[in-house]
DNA sequence: CTGTTAGCGCCTTCAC
DNA sequence: GTGAAGGCGCTAACAG
């Protein structure tokens, strides 16, 4: 029997519907034989509560938007899986939404979460990305996950600057002089935050010669190509993403030069390939950034407000065979 | 201003409820001047509708549910970019739902999924699962991916003893003679039809050895050195997976024997790794699985009904270097 | 302890 | 072409 109502159940236990509501919410002040009664005709019935009517006059929804852009896989996922467990852990559900480029499709979208989520987790690492911000319906509290705007919500950065400073410093006490920088594409805050934090932690009598990627492997490859037609000569190679880092082994293989020997070879992100490849790369651990932004946005929801508007996740060093030899 | 509703706008542009709402939703009959004052109106306070009130009386939500085991990030992410993909194509959203061992939990994730979404896409590859069919609220049109139990609803399989039948072609007509399939875990419907499959299209002169795997790389990895020790012969793997196929490749370096010379080695499924490895392969395009799922669940709950109940999605044999040398 | 009633925000007959 | 009124399924006062 589907499609049962709180009013069926009602007028199969011989009571008030405000008694049915009660004795399914486990409220007080239910007599027992009512509450054995009701329970006994939803069972009977198949009783499922409609939880968008619920939502409607509790206003309140437990379930929490994800708008996120159309990212690789791996990050994706992981995210999205942190972001599940902390979620149904505290009895939410999650309400995706990927937003492509098309700009009237994303505004529709966003719009529609109105009255369907509590709050909503953002991530739009690309600084075009900026109207993103104004689309969101300002009424909802949400959560950033690697915005570079200020706002007033909360708001979840990695630590970029932290992670490539770390290998910096890595590569300069493997004495590592001249070193090679692949960008990721322009505009993206990520790549710019890497970029600055290399340089910066770079001591001074260490080369940087920087080229520009894409985050892609074959603009990895195409760059180290490059480099090696122009004569240009190298001993470390960190690269703004690990995808591109492979496109970097694969052209330094095919020119012969031996890694970590002849160069050591760098990346960041640490995707399951790193592993694989024992690439040396930086950790971000979005497991723990999605559920770090559920929990967050899911404090706010519920009043106990923690910790600061700005919260750094540190990315964490894992140095392995292209950058040290074994031993 | 946040929050506005309808009647705000209503009493702004000096007209009824029902005015703004035909006007809104583009309906006919509604002079073109009630529809602009209307349309500013609703812009000057900012007003978003509340999809949720409008669900509840449209009884329609514009979403579906999706419930997935806790699985492989490949899987996952390929197959929820796939529905999600479809979805937001045809104007719906998705509420996702991981479904964890914990019973009760699950339980209760699906029955708030009523009133929240039109429909569900469940994927439940574990037989063990069996009870996940009974804890859905019936009354929800259904597409089922990869479950062997018939049901009343769409049910979406992909064809693991096509792909298992292309791979034993393929090995056989390599010339290979003695070849170990690895399984997946017991009570997998996966492997169960992988090995079945392999075993049907394998030709009498073969042999067959069958090991137990687990679907993880370092089963694989075991299964070969437990052979090797046991002194067993054999020119040919495959596993019942690329993760197990990846263990086969370290299992076989560190006991000096050449792929694919020696060994021919091949998985299933083509996780992103294996196209990096060289590793012969069947293809499971999941994004596609994802697509067609919603693309068949939206065609239901718009009363477009097509095709059949049962619908198979055939993979796709890829030969890489694992199996024939590059010549 | 229980029933009645009034909404939550929106859509939709049904009259005008 | 427009407005008034009822209802989607549920919860939350308010009386009894």
């Amino acid at each position: 029997m589907a499609g049962a109502t709180i009013r069926d159940v009602a007028r199969r236990a011989e009571v008030s519907v405000a008694s049915v509501s009660r004795a399914l919410n486990n409220l007080a002040n239910v007599h027992p034989d009512t509450r054995a009664r009701v329970l006994a005709a939803a069972k009977e019935l198949g009783y499922v509560p409609h939880a968008g009517a619920r939502s409607l006059s509790l206003a309140r929804t437990h379930a929490i938007g994800v708008v996120l852009p159309d990212l690789h896989g791996e990050f994706f996922s992981e995210l999205v899986r942190g972001l599940d467990r902390e979620a149904s852990a505290r009895g939410y559900h999650l309400l995706l939404s990927n937003i492509h480029a098309d700009h009237d499709h994303a505004t529709k979208a966003l719009r529609t979460m109105h009255g369907r989520v509590d709050g909503l987790v953002v991530m739009a690492p690309y600084a075009g990305s900026v109207a993103i911000e104004d689309l969101l319906p300002p009424t909802l509290p949400t959560v950033m996950i690697n915005t570079p705007r200020a706002h007033d919500g909360v708001s979840l950065r990695i630590d970029n600057r932290a992670g490539a400073e770390a290998m910096a410093r890595h590569l300069a006490a493997l004495g590592r002089k001249r070193i090679v920088h692949i960008t990721g594409p322009d505009g993206n805050t990520d790549a710019q935050e890497r970029l600055d934090g290399f340089r910066a932690a770079l001591p001074k009598d260490i080369d940087l010669v920087v080229v520009l990627g894409d985050f892609t492997e074959p603009s990895g490859e195409a760059a180290i190509a490059r480099l090696h037609d122009d004569g240009v000569a190298f001993d470390a190679v960190f690269a703004g993403n690990d995808l591109m880092a492979v496109g970097v082994l694969r052209a330094l293989h095919q020119t012969g030069r031996a890694v970590p020997q002849d160069v050591a070879v760098c990346g960041f992100d640490d995707v399951p390939l790193a592993g694989y490849l024992s690439l040396t790369t930086i950790r971000v651990h979005m497991t723990a950034v999605g559920a770090r932004a559920a929990a967050r946005l899911i404090d706010a929801l519920e009043g106990c407000d923690t910790g600061a508007a700005d919260e750094w996740i540190t990315p964490e060093l894992v140095v392995r065979a292209t950058t040290v030899t074994e031993s």
